[in-house]
DNA sequence: CACAGAATGTAACGAAAGGTAACACCGGGT
DNA sequence: ACCCGGTGTTACCTTTCGTTACATTCTGTG
């Protein structure tokens, strides 16, 4: 049997019951324990299903995917202001905001590439070619606020209202190692 | 036997059981395993199946989409700008548009092929076959936008009145890396 | 809550199987 | 005689998979 073949029977088998079990497929298919679970971590490493301790559960039904919470601080994403991480490997994860979003991206060095959403049309902007707008007189996620535009216009317009600094990525990841963390050593220059 | 009647007779295989071995197949024709290689590679180089590590598989894809869900941004797919990924193994993946799949296939090395969709007639191209329009001043889905054009005259039409640049597959991906993905480079050794 | 034992996850290694490039051989056609 | 497509052989590299050892998580008991 080909390990395409158990790919496939494996997401038919959650498809039909919603979950499996690591060893009910070790008695199925014949291989060992460790061949499963790579199998298992393969597919949900391109959203076929979602890895749970002792088996996998249908990527639908846990709610799409990705995990749906920011991985810094928590809350539920999915909002105006939702970012998607991309690491190394091909994982993914979420940020509620631009702000959590800088954080993350300081703190894993794995991040490739990340998306965020353009507050005032929703689109998924690559935040290389996006404009954020730090700290303006807003509260929409969490403070300091950070919002990302598509088109700097949009941002600098916002801004004649709301105030804030316009900053590219670069400059907005600056900004946080600055201002938003707090210094432990000191030494900084 | 005519190398035509064992492909013949692979096809025939793989519409019975779903997947062929190699091994079986070298059984089956009392032939080497290079040439059953050769015969897997000719008859997927036409199309007519998926050659997957150990043996190959139908072309045809059974089930239906999964998760209807970008892949990358999360985002709910099926719109003018969807794309399917196809992995190996025979699953499934979806991206919402040409930007995410470029991502997507940049990340994943088991892509083995990839539909999107023409942009002006709706019908899904391979796109090995299709040429992008990358950075047109439009914003369909996720920025920067990056579209998928059958034919390589209606892209360029369109970037008459648009602006955006002509691209093949390979040089979209080869932007990609260059503009949307974050270097990590640093002094780091 | 702590604890022990069972079940599960994971990393590392080696064996086996599979993929592929290079070359030689063969037979049919010109 | 020559060319050319198809095939087998060989050698080498990659991928897959099982085994082992150990870490982690779960579960029941007190």
């Amino acid at each position: 049997m080909l390990a395409a073949d158990r790919y496939q029977r494996i997401v038919e088998l959650i498809d039909e019951n919603g979950s499996v079990l690591v060893s009910d497929l070790v008695a199925e298919f014949g291989v060992s324990r460790m061949t499963i679970n790579r199998d298992l971590d393969h597919l949900a490493g391109i959203g076929s299903l979602t890895r749970v301790h002792g088996g996998a559960m249908s990527a639908v039904e846990t709610g799409d995917p990705r995990s749906r919470h920011c991985l810094m601080c928590g809350t539920e994403t999915g909002g105006r202001t939702a970012m998607t991480l991309f690491h190394e490997g091909g994982t993914q994860s979420q940020a509620c905001c631009p702000h959590c979003g800088l954080m993350l991206v300081s703190e894993h060095a794995d991040v490739t590439a990340a998306l965020a959403q353009d507050f005032i049309g929703g689109q998924m902007v690559s935040i290389r070619a996006a404009t954020f707008l730090v700290a303006p007189d807003v509260t929409v996620c969490c403070v300091p606020t950070v919002l990302c535009f598509e088109e700097r216009d949009d941002a600098d317009r916002f801004s004649r209202g709301f105030g804030g600094t316009l900053m590219t990525w670069e400059e907005a990841q600056a900004d946080v190692r600055d201002h938003m963390t707090l210094t432990k050593e000191g030494t900084e220059v």
